[in-house]
DNA sequence: ATAGTATTCAAGAAGTCTATTGAATCCTTT
DNA sequence: AAAGGATTCAATAGACTTCTTGAATACTAT
């Protein structure tokens, strides 16, 4: 059986490089914050560099890199090059990298808690209980993300204002109703940014710790374009599957 | 607002450099080789080298290297020092970059085509058709992998006949049943091999394409110990999950 | 204690990855 | 056709990674 084994030898060696190719793709903490970006939205380079504080030629090549391993695609938009995460299993499979890390380095823990400190303030709610307080109108949903963020996906019957916008927008929110904010998803502080500020001027506010990724992982449909009662703006298509092949 | 967020720019940068040391973990493929064959059971340093080919002071650097991510955990055995996978998120992290990998990659399904070109004279079936059929007692279920493997975790009801002893033990196996085999999953072909000699000798045969990892993903029951009507070896506190590629 | 085995450590050469710079390309608008 | 903006390319210095070799460590058995 020895000599079998070692006839396939090469073929496997070749299939464990096509696979670290991924590996090294996720090897570098610029792109793995380029990738959490794509996540949330589709992007130009130039946005993204701008998001993650890089220089633009950096953020391109990057962005290569994480093309050359398809997790991502791209597509010319005029002048722009719009890029977008190529699959939404490629959306999991950084959740569940980030799952891991949660679980086994305790710094992230540490580094969290330094991050976030105002977290714990606010009641947080899970995605199962805010289901249940939506359908029985006790709570308004508030994504708090950037307007195109929530366009190219959000929770259903969420309604947009980006964080900066907020405190001239109050006046849309129910006084009567709780507010429960989401944003990136938990290691996103626009969430708490907002509810910390709708608490000072007196709503009653919860905070749901999920993103979009982590809602659609956990099977619950996503709502896509302007929103609640706002025309479609026909971008609904842009979360599924557009490989083109690179280079 | 931007303030606000530059103002955490430290903190998020550390945030994706721990993730992004998991993603550095997982960019060498000698280093997934290692985590898949410790998906499919614990091993020492020793045995890791024979099986991935590689010398044992490569593979102990290797090792090093998965276990500052936590993506694996070692524990003195005597003179020997055993390593195990850390978690089931591991596993599952695993096969999550493999399912991105043959989403994307096209490279991927040529390699496999050349790789397992017999695997289609086989009936495959899936993991809730074997169910059915188990139940019904039309079949009887081979795990083919090397004792060790089996032993760490098995699909409920499978009998253990590793490869290399197959031929001499084949009459421990009914005439009048199909035989469905399984190994360490969809790149290994341990299975192909039993189902070759199977078949020539007269038996019915159907493949099973996932290994146990899958199998424990899709929410099935895994069984440990030395198997159906044996005594328990008490090793199934282990409780991981097992995946993979083989030779 | 001593010999012997399994694993890790240390050092170095060769290769790979990253950020920066400035130039080149590709598209739109005039 | 020319100007101008967005992105990529090419080159390079400095930093990491990898594999090999031989020595050191940590344990067991005698």
């Amino acid at each position: 059986m020895t000599q079998h084994v070692s006839g396939q030898r090469r073929q496997k060696e070749q299939l464990y490089r096509l696979f670290a190719r991924i590996g090294k793709a996720l090897a570098n903490p610029h792109r793995l914050e380029l990738l959490d970006l794509l996540v949330q939205a589709p992007r130009t380079v130039e946005e993204l560099a701008r998001e993650a504080g890089m220089s633009v030629a950096n953020t391109s090549q990057h962005l290569q890199r994480l093309k050359e391993a398809r997790l991502v695609v791209s597509e010319r938009e005029g002048l722009r090059i719009r890029y977008r995460v190529a699959d939404p299993a490629v959306a999991h499979l950084w959740l569940e990298l980030r799952a891991v890390a949660e679980r086994q380095l305790a710094e992230v823990e540490r580094t969290l808690d330094a991050y976030r400190h105002r977290r714990h303030e606010f009641e947080r709610i899970s995605a199962d209980e805010l289901r249940a307080r939506l359908r029985r109108g006790e709570v308004v949903l508030l994504d708090v993300r950037p307007r195109e963020e929530y366009q190219a996906g959000h929770l259903p019957g969420a309604i947009s204002i980006p964080l900066d916008e907020l405190e001239r927008r109050l006046s849309e929110l129910p006084r009567d109703r709780t507010i429960v904010a989401y944003c990136r998803g938990p290691y996103c502080v626009y969430a708490d940014e907002a509810l910390e500020l709708l608490a000072e001027r007196g709503w009653n506010v919860a905070r749901l710790e999920d993103g979009v990724a982590e809602w659609q992982r956990a099977g619950y449909p996503v709502e896509y374009g302007s929103g609640p009662g706002s025309p479609e703006d026909g971008r609904g298509e842009l979360n599924h599957v557009r490989a083109t092949v690179c280079r």
